[in-house]
RNA sequence: GGCGCGUUAUCCAAGAGGCUAGGAGCCGGUCUGCAAAACCGUUAACGUCGGUUCGAAUCCGACACGCGCCUCCA
């Protein structure tokens, strides 16, 4: 098997061939630093991470660019109204990113550059488009003049009289063609601006990733990513730059993330529907939310609501469940010595057995099919219920069984390390939830031992009646009591 | 108006021609004083109408509905 990846710029899943055998460079962008992060902004990081992740696991040495826009008129907007400048607001909202990305698991990229630490780069690349007639200047402005780029919107397969027809776009005095964008603004007066052969200015937005993937990636790499919505005018003002300044290739495989949406509408700043990571990380423990967005393909639209985060969380507890089995059997047996032959295992311990054989080899097939990490959940799922048979129906552990299961525990921490997945013990993870249920409750702890106290005793003095009462008291406030022979505990329900 | 995407059982969701996806739920069972939890088992689907094919959820065409981009946006 061999990955293959959907190529937003073909249409179609193609196999990937790095550049350079054994290496990728991959650069995705990032966001711009002006307000805190929403669930969109989780789904790319994920996305990606994963894919980051996947990569590195299959062999290769990859190289990750994510950066900042750390200059855009929304970052000085901001600043303007709370009266402060611009870095400021920069800074604050990369460390709340970083806070963010980092509660989310997500693995840090090889580089996170900062637009302004590249003014530099981006200069050259606009000298270098001036240069070759790419781009002109007018009243203080630098533009791209997008009819000089004959390939232009090939991504997103259009054509410029399409897009004219549909009669949105601005047209400003200072540009030739309606469609031209800037790569290089005057600067205004109270903003800040970096010194350049045009007069004192700062970069439009697209440049700077150009300049940046250049930097770190040269001027043709592997994978560029980011949301759909990027596709145009971002993505497409990118391969205008970069192709048109260095004459190359720019990207060889385009790889773009769906929606989150809110009752089927995309959830987005402009249509003020969505909700930030902080919000919902205050309701759902962080991998809930990732394997949330993991349980659908990454693009296909993702449709967030309580229900469906509710559903993923059962369904990674079933999973934790499992692992917090696996390890109260391994943790309470000796090491097993490994001498027994496959063929003295029962029954579905040779199923189980089959299952664990066949484990990474799908779970690779699926993700290599496009990163299709919600068919590899399935995979993992299957184990899961492999697992959870053999434990129920096998009463004594033999060492060969506990071989077989310590083994089963070591692919989940194999395939979790791909999907960002069971980072915390399941023991701790499952107490986690327990403690974040119980916060929506309004009995004490303490009240709800007394009562389960007073309940063992009618119960060892088989006075049913007021077990079941107290039982039936505590379900009323929410709290579901689980007896076993170890005692009496409780959970949320 | 232009370009593109989607429609899978109660819900979420994978699936690019023949091979049980998976999860949540329902129902049945194991366990239990009875329950619950957990676990096991089971259930059911491919928007509509045509076409291609021995065979279509999967390919082609039309229609309906929904969504996205075309303006800053992950």
């Amino acid at each position: 098997m061999a990955l293959r990846i959907y190529n937003t710029m073909t249409g179609e899943k193609e196999l990937f061939v790095p550049l350079t055998p054994g290496r990728v460079g991959m650069y995705v962008c990032g966001v711009t630093v002006y307000d805190y992060c929403h669930i969109g902004h989780a789904r790319a990081g994920i996305v990606f991470d994963i894919i980051y992740r996947y990569l590195q696991y299959s062999g290769y040495d990859v190289t990750y660019v994510r950066n900042y826009t750390d200059i855009d008129d929304k970052i000085i907007n901001r600043a303007n109204q709370e009266g402060t400048d611009y870095r400021t607001i920069a800074d604050r909202y990369i460390e709340a990113f970083d806070e963010d990305m980092a509660r989310l698991g997500l693995a840090k990229p090889t580089v996170e550059p900062k637009a302004t630490d590249h003014i530099g780069g981006i200069i050259s690349i606009i000298e270098a488009l001036v240069a070759k007639g790419h781009a002109y200047l007018s009243g203080g402005d630098v533009y791209y003049a997008v009819e000089t780029f004959p390939e232009y919107l090939k991504l997103s397969g259009r054509n410029l009289e399409d897009m004219l027809a549909g009669a949105r776009v601005e047209v400003g005095d200072k540009k030739r063609h309606p469609m031209d964008f800037a790569l290089w603004k005057g600067s205004k007066p109270g903003e800040p601006w970096w010194q350049s052969p045009w007069g004192n200015g700062r970069p439009g937005w697209h440049i700077e990733c150009s300049a940046m993937s250049m930097e770190f990636l040269g001027k043709t790499f592997d994978i560029h990513g980011g949301g759909k919505d990027l596709v145009f005018p971002h993505h497409e003002n990118e391969i205008a730059q970069s192709e048109g300044a260095n004459g190359c290739q720019f990207v060889r495989y385009w790889v773009h993330n769906g929606f989150v949406n809110i009752n089927a509408e995309k959830m987005s700043k402009s249509l003020g529907n969505f909700f930030t990571i902080r919000e919902v990380l205050q309701k759902y423990d962080p991998e809930t939310l990732r394997f949330f967005i993991l349980s659908a393909h990454y693009r296909s639209p993702l449709d967030f609501s309580d229900q469906n985060l509710d559903e993923a969380q059962s369904g990674l507890e079933r999973i934790y469940n499992c692992l917090a089995s696996l390890d109260d059997i391994l943790n309470g047996n000796p090491q097993p010595a490994e001498t027994a032959l496959v063929r003295d295992l029962p029954q579905v311990g040779l199923e189980l057995q089959e299952k664990v054989d066949s484990f990474m080899t799908r779970f690779a097939e699926t993700m290599d099919d496009d990163f299709n990490a919600a068919q590899a959940l399935g995979v993992l799922f299957e184990m899961v219920r492999a697992t959870n048979r053999f434990l129920a129906e096998t009463e004594k552990m033999a060492p060969l069984s506990l071989s077989l299961l310590a083994h089963v525990r070591a692919l989940f921490v194999e395939a979790g390390g791909v999907l960002g997945l069971f980072t915390t013990a399941p023991s701790l993870w499952l107490e986690r939830i327990k403690a974040a249920k119980a916060c929506q409750i309004d009995i004490s702890t303490d009240e709800i031992e007394r009562l389960i106290a007073e309940r063992s005793a009618a119960r060892r003095a088989k006075d049913f009646r007021r077990g079941d009462e107290i039982r039936d008291l505590l379900l009323a406030k929410g709290i579901l009591l689980l007896d076993s022979a170890q005692g009496t505990t409780w959970n949320v329900k």
